[in-house]
DNA sequence: TTGCTATATCGATTTATCTGGATATACTAT
DNA sequence: ATAGTATATCCAGATAAATCGATATAGCAA
């Protein structure tokens, strides 16, 4: 893991945004992705390559959906500072609005979110 | 602080060397940092600017020399990030050289080091 | 099969960033 | 004043990255 690809992977504001998400979810879809931070979709799914890119997300597909995730195999230091910079910045925009509108979609998940 | 403008600063070599010997020697003036780092002034200045635009350093003028350390007045989430990562790489290339090359060059500090 | 939904990738354009060299500023000393 | 050292900034070229729209792949459902 070169820190200073790590460190690139965290400067764009849209893969920020998702790994803030998934480091207090576990696990999320795409389109969950998609809508909670309200960008077109080819955009999410060209940053999340990039996450998986950089090694710090890992994916699973469930038929039609692909769920991302924190890559549990991160060097400790590299999820210390994911996990920090998600708290340092959990009450401020737009991260804070992120994780409310993702929360206002959850309910009827993992059923059929995404045409909703 | 915007956390976007933190990663981008910490996503170029140059500036994650710097940082890095910052970290562990309180306060460096910029020839240090150009011979311990083996790289023209130009560009250590350059990338210095950048740290300094970012605040995540400050500097202070001394005669002919400006020193350069870690911005006391960080959020102190930042301040974790930076010294986790300073930490996880201390052993891998080239901070680790970096870290040998400057002190070879400390014992003649302050006084005569850069026409050294 | 046909159609629909979720996701990924491609191509073009723009925009940002890094680099190297030259030059400018500022301080010191003679 | 002149010279020399430390640092910063400016400029031009090269490289990389972000964005957008269109299209491709892949699974599900009828």
């Amino acid at each position: 893991m070169l820190p200073t690809l790590l460190f690139k992977a965290l400067s764009d504001p849209t893969r920020l945004r998702c790994l803030s998400l998934l480091v207090n979810h576990e696990e999320l879809c795409v389109c969950e992705l998609t809508q909670a931070l309200g960008l077109p979709q080819p955009k999410v799914s060209h940053h999340l390559a990039g996450l998986r890119k950089a090694e710090l997300v890992s994916d699973h597909k469930v038929g039609l959906w692909i769920y991302y995730r924190l890559n549990p195999g991160i060097p400790s230091w590299v999820e210390a500072v994911i996990r920090g910079t998600a708290e340092g910045i959990r009450d401020e925009e737009p991260f804070a609005s992120d994780t409310v509108a993702l929360v206002a979609e959850m309910p009827n998940r993992p059923s059929g979110v995404c045409s909703a």
